[in-house]
DNA sequence: GGAAACCTTCAAGCCACTTTAAGGTCAAGC
DNA sequence: GCTTGACCTTAAAGTGGCTTGAAGGTTTCC
């Protein structure tokens, strides 16, 4: 069992911090490889040591992360100054950006569940009246290879 | 150029199958290697040949993709028997789970695009009035950190 | 002093491709 | 016959954002 421990005079060990700031130690490795976190390994033993101002850098990436940012737009967040003009609109193009992304996977999903439903109804489910696989290979014979899939944030 | 040429007697070089099908040539390669189609090496020069059928089969692979579908659900499809009543079966319950996936990640995008316009609201776009980065950061700070990335079908 | 529970690095695996490198084959034109 | 260029071949590495595993060092508790 995982518990919360009482923090450390210095700081948090990198399971601490991964407990208290949902990011996997794994992961926090590997964002401080990716340079979106700065190297935390002291001197004596090697151990990553965190503050609690790490635990809410941390933080602040994973809510971008689950907002579906890819880590170069997590990267362009974090260095931002709030107080600079120039900032915030970068920060609000980032988010113009991101929130087209989301737009446009949506759009593309609920084509995609109108066309399983579609294909659902093929099928009743008693064996007798299934026309599921005769469906899908009608389409693929009427398919017409012009598409392009597009790559750009295809991970949404 | 790419042009759709006379089809040779044998059948499609790897190139026109792919103008054909619209799956890549490097895509059709790598299909090969993962067994979701025969090997098409003939014996002289080692090029791939490719029929008509082929080419079906290709089509029907890139529908079931384009409906964001795994290589192993394409790989269970692709071996089903339309007479067999288990196979139909077979079928509609990957294709039920499929839409389950699809709807998931929809209601998750959803929830996306609601978080990000109720960030977007918090930039008037002239910098005076601009609380976006702070509201970010608030965020992270409020956030507790229990929720746990499902992995399953993430590229949806 | 021994076991459990931490921590370390480095490498490989995941998915579905795409890209690159280095080279073989073939038809047309000179 | 020789070159040019458009095909084709394989193998390997890159993409993104991690996770998992191996092999070992450290610390703490009993």
């Amino acid at each position: 069992m995982a518990t919360l421990k009482p923090q450390l005079i210095q700081g948090y060990q990198i399971g601490q911090a991964a407990l208290r700031s949902g990011v996997s130690a794994a992961n926090i490795r590997f964002y401080e490889k990716e340079k979106l976190i700065a190297q935390r390994a002291t001197g004596e033993n090697r151990y990553r040591i965190y503050s609690d101002e790490d635990l809410h850098q941390l933080r602040f990436i994973r809510l971008l992360r689950s907002l579906d940012m890819s880590l170069n737009e997590v990267r362009t967040l974090l260095h931002l100054d709030l107080r600079k003009k120039s900032h915030c609109q970068t920060a609000r193009d980032t988010l113009d950006d991101h929130l087209g992304h989301v737009r446009t996977r949506l759009a593309e999903l609920r084509g995609l569940e109108k066309d399983l439903v579609a294909l659902r109804t093929q099928c009743d489910g008693q064996g007798a009246q299934c026309h599921l696989i005769e469906a899908l290979h009608d389409r693929a014979s009427a398919e017409q290879p012009k598409r392009v899939k597009s790559k750009a944030h295809s991970h949404l």
